[in-house]
DNA sequence: CCTTGACCTTCCAGTTGCTGGAGGCCCTAC
DNA sequence: GTAGGGCCTCCAGCAACTGGAAGGTCAAGG
């Protein structure tokens, strides 16, 4: 099958399957006409790459999922580990970003938000009240 | 003072400092040897720009605040409303990332982590679900 | 048979927010 | 005067694509 029959079975986009074959991430083979040619195997590992990224993994680790799904004598304990890094990741991303939420809420509770241009917004980020505050509590 | 101190006194790196007036974000002064020159204002702006980034603007958001804080006219209503904005932002960050945790958890509970190449993890990404071929239905 | 339009190809540029390096000027100190 | 820093500009690159230009290919319709 063809590259855009590729993209609809599998819901990425054209450019990005030929962005992953242009990193080695996949193969595809050529049809006499030049244009690429997707067969089962392909589809399905561009199926995982599309829920492994779902899923967080960088490019790279899908590379190395992909890898150990083709390997018959990889061992599930790879696998898993890979996944609990990825999970990792993720997981000190939630604690950033609600670290980041609490800060953004405590400023946004002190500014009144009408006509007046005082703002505790502002002043919090010019460092002149909240970078202390936040600092060292 | 020259841009090695404003770094330092900014906690920014010099390359940093030369973007942000580089897609002009801040204006410096120059000398007459060419350095660019930081007076109390720009250091100023800089720190409020450390702390726009740490709390997940990003720098067309940026932008926007130094604007809204160089306007003695501003409303600080209009400044809350671009700090709603990104709190929206980081939550719906946070619960995109949450699925995402929920997700991976699932796929490492299922997976043995043994020296089998036997993967529910892999078997969950190539989209077989065979997750339930040992255990429920 | 030729044209039209969809599809395919390659290559280049841009996105965000920097970071690193090359090559070269400037300044201070010994 | 020369060694070392710091500063300058410009170019390249990171992730992970996305868009567009210029052109080859193919199937259908007139």
């Amino acid at each position: 099958m063809n590259i855009g029959r590729a993209a609809v079975e599998t819901g990425l986009s054209v450019k990005t399957i030929r962005y992953y074959e242009e990193i080695g991430l996949i193969e595809a083979g050529r049809a006499d006409n030049g244009y690429r040619d997707f067969g089962e195997r392909q589809t399905t590992q561009l199926r995982m790459l599309v829920q492994a990224r779902h899923l967080g993994f960088s490019l790279e680790e899908c590379r190395q999922l992909l890898d150990l799904d083709a390997d018959p004598d990889r061992a599930s304990r790879d696998v898993r580990a890979l996944a609990l890094r990825n999970l990792d990741t993720v997981r000190s991303k939630i604690r950033q970003l609600k670290a980041l939420e609490r800060e953004l809420e405590g400023l946004i509770d002190e500014c009144h938000g009408d006509d007046d241009p005082e703002c505790a917004i502002l002043d919090g980020l010019s460092g002149s009240v909240s970078a202390r505050t936040t600092s060292d509590a």
